[in-house]
DNA sequence: CGTACCATTGACGACGGTCAAAAAACGTGG
DNA sequence: CCACGTTTTTTGACCGTCGTCAATGGTACG
């Protein structure tokens, strides 16, 4: 399976605009926003490669971004989706071990990870809460690993119903990223995440409204999925 | 499909001996063993259970052992595998995600987390220890999720090539893991496993000597399959 | 309004799961 | 050390889910 993710490499973004948005979902972040700027990233535009020093950690003021792996023959696998007030690219080695791009327009704070560090050295708390990020991203990947031992509807209605509740508005559904994308993070094919969608459609569990909205219309069905 | 571990629940194993032994793979807990005591645990033994509060943190002396979560119709994913010198438990939250039984008997080390945060707190050095034993388990599973896309050839493949690295002792591999245990790990059935060993077998990558003892004999063969 | 790109649908096949049975391996007690 | 019963592993036959290849339909943007 091939997955040729468009490389039309975007400009990089070497703009500092200071903007000091307010963004969603509070963490310590919030008292630490004066050491970053907001810099704007185009659709596509890659914000670090795997491998590449992780010096810096950032943070998702507008927009979503999408981390991923390319396998030797060329299969993707996309390792998170990270939408306003995430916190992403935090680690706790010397390098990045998956490459992250933009999956929309979108604005993100950028933090030097030595002024984290050098903060942790003396708080303690703030050293507290860097281990309490990378263990949220923890368990963030070992729920991934029980997505990806479930059959293709069970993985769907699972991720639609994870999207809702990280974005909360309703029954609504809002999605920001491609049926690719959605197919690399499930280890489906687009096909197959496509049909699924318009199975769980037929079975009045959701409801399409357009590709990228989805209405949750049967939960408890869909939770039935998720067990 | 269904899994049911045996649940011959042994002895919670009781006892205190204070055997401070010698064991492979340094590491900060070399200098925090004294905090510890050794506890010997049965084959099968639940070392803790999820969402049980996470007191404790773990090192392997001897022996091997699992982590698992089972899903509500009984499928259950093994998380990983722990060998001597590993260590287990550690949680930045205060539940443990998932359970921990041994493989075989077992000698653990067994630390009290409030010891080692309260020295985390004066020094930083261990804090930042701490937080690199996360990341280094957030790495592991990261890669555990590339395993589960590929073919069961290549899960198989890629599963010796990391239990053969983890245990160096030339090309042979002893494991000792059932073929459940591997199955539950490699997202795949039993007879998968077993066929595909087989299949390797066939194709002169590997001998099996015996069930648990693999000898390795075309490495660039397998290593083509973790690609 | 036209042209890419993206999503959906269809036909078909393969990989791995399921069910079943045989064969090894293991442990226990005589 | 061997005999027996249990557990684990292997092998076989068959089937279903999902991947592949291909074509059609839809949507956004210049």
């Amino acid at each position: 399976m091939f997955t040729q993710t468009a490389t039309r490499t975007f400009s990089r973004a070497a703009n500092n605009s200071p903007a000091r948005a307010q963004i969603p979902g509070g963490s310590f972040f919030d008292s630490v926003t004066l050491m970053g700027a907001a810099m704007p990233y185009g659709r596509d535009a890659e914000i670090y490669g795997e491998n590449e020093p992780a010096d810096y950690v950032y943070r998702v003021i507008s927009g979503a971004v999408r981390t991923y792996k390319v396998l030797g023959d060329g299969r993707r696998q996309i390792g998170a989706f990270y939408l306003p007030g995430d916190i992403f690219g935090l680690e706790a080695g010397e390098e990045h071990s998956f490459s992250a791009e933009a999956i929309s327009d979108a604005k993100i704070l950028v933090i030097k990870r030595t002024a984290l560090m050098a903060l942790a050295e003396r708080e303690s708390a703030v050293a507290h809460q860097l281990w309490s990020v990378t263990g949220q991203e923890l368990r963030r990947v070992q729920d991934h690993i029980l997505l990806l031992i479930k059959t293709a509807k069970e993985r769907v209605g699972s991720f639609l119903l994870e999207m809702a509740k990280r974005r909360p508005s309703g029954n609504d559904v809002e999605l920001p990223m491609s049926r690719q994308d959605i197919a690399d993070y499930l280890g489906l094919t687009i096909e197959t995440v496509s049909r699924t969608l318009t199975e769980l459609e037929n079975s009045a569990s959701i409801k399409i409204a357009s590709a990228r909205h989805i209405v949750l219309r049967d939960r408890r069905a869909l939770a039935l999925l998720n067990r």
